[in-house]
DNA sequence: ACCTGAACACCGTTCAAGT
DNA sequence: ACCTGAACACCGTTCAAGT
């Protein structure tokens, strides 16, 4: 953010056009990730990504590896915007770490449905080769972590049953990534996906995990 | 098959390749199902297929619109898969609906970890419209409602909790189909997904949603 | 009726050359 | 140090022409 104000700046004295654009990198994601939202990773160029950047085809290969690599990139940011909007949720909840559960559950669902496009470029088979971007993996892998603490957290609080924290975190993980796809990818038959139906239907499923499906 | 097999007869019977292919259609499938299993739907092209398939760039738009038509068809060929999947595991389960739930759930989790890219095709952002692939979505919508009628009969037994039945399933359904994305995916961090690990994590998480995650 | 080959407009990537 | 423009090998799609 603030370098991409001082290129503006810069821009700005000097009243014109310049050769060397000043702050290309953060273009070519701003660029692209409006593109994706729109379209999908799968759908846009690398070429239309670095001429709504105002620059030629080739540059992007400045700041990038290849096509890969800014997508990697874009993921990246995803997985940190997702853990910050975790801890945040669990640092503004009140009413305990049941309810904390609840509203992480509800704030993974709504970054899905809010960013579809993004969700899946975080999730899906676009970006081919995970070990050729170690700090995307280990973004994913500090998603995970974060997940596992807040299940911690309940545990330790009695709110939830004791019993392998690996185990309860796949669980709950999977219930609310399963929901936030198929909320995302428009595979529910019945209902529209708005606002409401996002918090009603987040709300049920994660109740119904904590007392369970069998018979009371 | 009946076709594709007279087919075979056919050829052997001329005893060289024919300009008509005679049943391009499902060698064009095969193809691509063979192909997409090994590197992704996203990265296998067109003309591969057809080269695969023994023709020319061109001929497969004699049946199919376009690619992403070849895509629905194998997508869709993919949910009939699941469809049967699901119902042969509830015929063949003995020991009530919460054993078949919890067989259900396990398959489901399978079928995403023996085709990984297969179920990403099905759910992913591979195909773009939906609407111009009706049966497609027919597909996707038969699934549901099979996954809702295994909910229905564990209500009607008393194996599971009375409530919306929507609900319910949304809950299962999310689960599972989480599960099987991470392990698709590879985004469980801590183990490797072998079949050893498919089946006990399917089973305890399966387990967690009856018993519910919350304090007994 | 079904398939081929040339053609078109694209795409990712490379690289010498410009500033 | 950073960006451009031409070039290369590809790709999806179309269409006249072959069998």
């Amino acid at each position: 953010m603030a370098r991409a104000h001082a290129a503006a700046d810069a821009a700005a004295d000097s009243g014109k056009t310049r050769y060397h654009h000043g702050d290309l990198k953060n273009a070519l994601q701003a660029a692209a990730s409006a593109l994706i939202a729109q379209r999908g990773a799968e759908a846009v160029s690398l070429r239309e990504i670095s001429q709504a950047a105002g620059v030629s085809h080739a540059a992007a290969y400045r700041h990038y590896a290849d096509k890969q690599a800014l997508l990697a990139d874009l993921a990246e940011a995803g997985f940190r915007e997702l853990i910050a909007i975790n801890r945040r949720t669990v640092a503004a909840t009140a009413g305990g770490p049941a309810a904390q559960l609840q509203a992480c559950g509800r704030a993974y669902v709504r970054f899905g449905v809010r960013q579809p496009q993004l969700l899946q470029l975080m999730f899906g088979a676009a970006i081919t080769d995970w070990q050729a971007h170690p700090s995307l993996a280990g973004a994913s892998a500090a998603l995970a972590d974060t997940l596992s603490d807040v299940v911690k957290a309940g545990q330790a609080s009695g709110a939830l049953r004791e019993g392998d924290v690996g185990d309860l975190t796949l669980t709950a993980w999977s219930l609310v990534h399963g929901l936030a796809l198929l909320m995302a990818g428009r595979r529910i038959p019945q209902a529209a996906v708005d606002a409401a139906f996002v918090r009603r239907a987040s709300q049920r499923c994660v109740a119904l995990l904590i007392d369970g499906l069998g018979r009371r």
